[in-house]
DNA sequence: TGAAATAGGACTACGCAAGTCGTATTTACA
DNA sequence: TGTAAATACGACTTGCGTAGTCCTATTTCA
């Protein structure tokens, strides 16, 4: 309950890294290895991030991962939004179809808990790679 | 990812259902009808909030349930530590065990995470069920 | 041309969330 | 004192999402 996905946090190491390596390119083996990341999971997470130009890759031999923007300009925000593929929502109202919930239309938390999602919101926006040291 | 189990959000319902009519006496019948949850559902949740001592049970016909503090000295993290039994963590690290995370040892985004999970912790214990009008 | 790298689909395994069912227990009240 | 209304609680089922594996195709450097 409440918890980041692996595949969110296996982003955030990666860029983390590639940003701590002044920007210069990077293999799944490389990261994986040193993280102690299963390679494959690790490449379909990078192919998501490069969809979601927060990365480039280069293909074919000696090629790899730089960033496609500079780290101060990738929040956190940015990451879990690209791997997800969703909005971050702590409940269905503030996910897509809101309506899908089973008890919308008579929920009485949704004011208080749209409080605490703008503020997960906040700071998950303001969150940048560069500070993640 | 991220998202309150239902089993919360019934309690959060619950709580503040008994506390906008002055703590007078609810059932499970009676909310659940009026909310549209599941009565066995909300059955086991009343259960463990009892438990945590959160609200008082009367048992018998006439029975139901009553607050057993004052709404204001209810945080939405009492609820959801009592329902869930765990901890909040939007990580391993933050749950019980962090050893047991594969990635623990080589894991560089524990520190910033932390910054988010204290940031959460926050805002849950800083709300209370009184504001939840 | 071969090796090193990304691209990406298909599949499996597992755990957890959510809900259902059945039964026991307690208590007010006719 | 019996019955109905209520909580207590364990066992079970179902479905879905997460995590991981496997396989093959494609690209590109040397």
């Amino acid at each position: 309950m409440l918890k980041l996905s692996k595949k969110v946090e296996y982003g955030l190491i990666a860029v983390r890294h590639i940003a701590s390596l002044n920007n210069q390119i990077s293999t799944v083996k490389e990261i994986s290895e040193k993280y102690a990341i299963p390679s494959d999971v690790l490449a379909k997470v990078m192919q998501r991030l490069t969809k979601g130009k927060l990365i480039t890759s280069h293909q074919g031999a000696m090629g790899g991962y730089t960033l496609a923007r500079r780290a101060e300009e990738i929040s956190v925000m940015d990451v879990i939004a690209v791997i997800e593929g969703t909005q971050v929502g702590i409940a269905q109202c503030f996910a897509e179809e809101p309506q899908n919930c089973s008890i919308f239309h008579a929920c009485t938390i949704k004011n208080p808990l749209g409080k605490i999602q703008h503020n997960l919101e906040h700071v998950f926006n303001s969150m940048k790679v560069s500070e993640i040291v």
